[in-house]
DNA sequence: AACTATTTATAAGA
DNA sequence: TTCTTATAAATAGTT
């Protein structure tokens, strides 16, 4: 528009159609705010270069949201509202269901009984009953291996405390065949413990308890528990 | 810009206002498409008059939703995302309640208990074991409340058939005292009948039955349910 | 970023 | 609304 026409068309030329962009640019968004000042109307222009870069405009007297929200609410009602209002319909559906599971949780809880018929309530008693002896099964299955974990560990500590046992009694038999001290000797005898709890194999571990070993003066107790 | 100078203020004649609105729209509008093609940029304009007409422009390229998407994402995180993203948590939430609410539900079916211990089953079972009391508690008063509702149908049905056999009785003693004709007697038997059906106090009336009530010729029988 | 020749937009009038 | 036209404003190409 100055210094000879143009043709509108892009302008392949990078540096030149930045430039134009940023002056073109000012210019549309100067006649935006006239508009808005001279014509006491509300304008938001938002633009994006070829470079990715993002400008607005927006009259003073309104945001962007709110000029969008009016502009949703007189043209886009079928463009924007597929996506808004699905999301509020999944809403609804989803907090109806969690109403049905809660009433359905409530029933087997037995309340809330007094919309069902004979047959439903009887129905209803069949199926708790069924889910009863299922988790009772389930229970009992339960206790099996608990029962079975102890069985291990009581086998674990009586072959413990035979060898200790078997121990003992070896050097009563020869009390002079190990070392002299008699301190040393005992303590040498917990370590021998010691080292026989930490060789067991280790089955279910599920709670794992410490070891207490309290090795002091003579009238010190000695105990330690099982893993 | 022609003609005279002007202040940039507002046009206070409405007339002028509109034409100048008009003007400069599509001003604006040819400016924005020519920098959408000179610069390979995407231009949003949504503007409206003071008068409440909205008018859009958008580069080819793009829609409008799409572009003020973009705008979002770079520009609006806070601005809109407050209420677009609380619905998103909003749902979020719902589906987790509602997940675990199903998988109450399935526990409390005796389904998916590998992931409660051995205390949280003993819970599990002695509540699901209280509501099989509550629902077959429920069930015997509905029961009750059925064997009641029999008792007075029965009642009332005896009461119905000691009345006629009374009144067919009492016709046989004076066979002549009513009217004359054998059929149009048995008919109106019949009415009284039908009228001490309709005339009992209704009591719970969960399932309706219909009478059926065939009167043809002598060999026909006579068969009515009782309400 | 500044300049400026020229094009374009537009205010006022018809 | 549209056209006309004198004039203001915008801007392409250059520095």
């Amino acid at each position: 528009m100055a210094r000879g026409k143009i043709q509108i068309k892009k302008i392949e030329n990078q540096t030149n159609r930045q430039v134009t962009y940023s002056k073109r640019r000012n210019g549309l968004f100067k006649k935006a705010n006239e508009l808005t000042v001279l014509c006491d109307a509300k304008v938001s222009i938002i633009m994006i270069s070829s470079t990715g870069k993002l400008h607005e405009f927006i009259s003073p007297s309104i945001t962007t949201k709110q000029l969008f929200d009016l502009y949703r609410e007189t043209i886009g009602v079928d463009i924007w509202t597929s996506h808004y209002e699905k999301m509020q319909e999944q809403l609804r559906k989803l907090q109806d269901v969690n109403r049905n599971l809660r009433k359905e949780i409530r029933q087997r809880m037995g309340e809330s009984l007094n919309d069902l018929n004979f047959e439903q309530l009887e129905e209803l008693m069949e199926n708790v009953d069924n889910s009863l002896k299922l988790i009772r099964e389930k229970k009992y299955k339960s206790i099996g291996n608990q029962i079975d974990t102890c069985r291990k560990k009581f086998k674990n500590a009586e072959e413990i405390h035979r060898n200790l046992l078997l121990e003992f009694d070896a050097r009563q038999e020869d009390p002079y065949g190990g070392l002299v001290e008699q301190e040393g000797d005992y303590n040498s005898m917990l370590g021998a413990r010691i080292l026989a709890l930490r060789l067991q194999p280790s089955h279910n571990h599920n709670h794992h308890h410490h070891h207490h070993l309290h090795s002091g003066g003579g009238s010190d107790i000695t105990t330690f528990a099982l893993a």
